[in-house]
DNA sequence: CTTGACACCGAACATAGGTTCGGCATATAA
DNA sequence: TTATATGCCGAACCTATGTTCGGTGTCAAG
């Protein structure tokens, strides 16, 4: 199967992009420096996989020895957007209400998973994308943030907000996650419903946990 | 002057088939070994002037680190260039509850509008991007389906539907638009909103005006 | 003739960059 | 549990490859 970790598929888009702008392919200690890789033997072991998955071609003992299979095009959609110039957002599990989120470097890191969501640059806007992580939320615990089940979420790493900032909060007193809206009055904080005709709830400003910025909600049907 | 020496020549015409067969440029001693040249420094030499000619560019101590200059890279095979891109969906303009939604062809062509949305191809799906179309919701109108102010439909232009599919409808008999998920049941529709806390309403087949199917609903904050 | 620019050679040098290998986790299979 | 596979690290190794430099021959100008 030819299925990519999101490692895999950023060294893809690196490779395209480097060609692109130097007109010749990257190293492989280029390669690493770019995709968060320690050691070279680890790129080359990637880049064999991919080689195995038919994306690109690699030639033995030559620096700078690869290129990407030429009809890469002419086969799938798939492969169409593996090299494509997207942003690739780790998907790091599920948000649930009833648990707090997981957080890259809190026991979830990018590396512990190959799932991604492809985001256009425009999206994320000026932000780097290693401080960003995506979640698929589940259930209808986030109908009054205007959250359906199934929607992705994408976050931005911080444990401060400013107010209005859309952002994920822990309540520990209430042993729950949600998404609101931020608001700091006095000594607590109004959260409030992204739905206009839900009312907000006020947590004591001690108690909020906050997870992380809302950057986005991606909602695709079918 | 522009004149290249017959060594010169050769030199250029080799790295353009050496790139075009092998994906990466060719090293000075390959390009020694073929054009005839028996020291590297002589290479090195002839490449320099390609440079001071305008016909290449060269990057210090890369290995292969040459790449041709615009109009002889013009020829070269750019096939990964366009297909990289992102497909732009034009954003036709706004929709609101109170009049139907524009569709391209019907006095709305994505010619009149230079605001356009990017999206990853994985989002669209099989579609075609032709037949694709961008509103925004102003105000809150379909908060009940779990669509906010703000938010961008990406939607398919079709005037039927399939069972569960969430489209965009026209009631002409309420003269309102909204965008529920679509029942045929027997001879009248059930438009069952996407939020689970909300109630289905029900309208004669016959006044449900289709105008477009929802593929992705996205909402960008900040 | 001398001088100097131009094109080239050969060899030595330095480093950029691919390859290999032992080791360490984690997960799944037997 | 013991295996086996996967993904990763770090270091050592070695060669592929760009750079430098002292020479040689030619030719045209002073």
């Amino acid at each position: 199967m030819d299925h990519l970790s999101a490692r895999q598929k950023k060294i893809l888009s690196f490779i395209q992009t480097f060609i692109a702008t130097h007109g010749y392919p990257p190293t492989i200690r280029e390669i690493g420096n770019e995709v968060g890789i320690a050691s070279t033997s680890v790129v080359n072991y990637n880049l064999n996989k991919l080689v195995e998955r038919g994306f690109i071609e690699r030639s033995p003992d030559v620096s700078r020895g690869l290129r990407l299979v030429s009809d890469a095009a002419a086969e799938m959609p798939v492969r169409f957007a593996e090299m494509s110039h997207l942003v690739h957002v780790p998907l790091l599990g599920s948000i649930v209400a009833s648990a707090p989120v997981p957080i890259p470097g809190d026991g979830f890191t990018p590396q512990d998973t190959d799932d991604s969501v492809e985001l256009p640059p425009a999206m994320i806007g000026k932000f780097r994308s290693e401080d960003l992580f995506a979640l698929r939320v589940h259930g209808d615990s986030m109908v009054d943030a205007m959250v359906a089940d199934g929607d992705v979420v994408i976050l931005k790493r911080q444990d401060t907000a400013r107010n209005g900032d859309m952002v994920a909060v822990w309540l520990n007193e209430r042993g729950e996650t949600t998404l609101k809206k931020y608001y700091l009055e006095g000594k607590r904080v109004r959260l409030q419903p992204a739905n206009p005709l839900m009312d907000p709830i006020y947590v004591d400003a001690e108690k909020v946990n906050v997870q992380g910025r809302v950057l986005a909600v991606l909602r695709t049907l079918q």
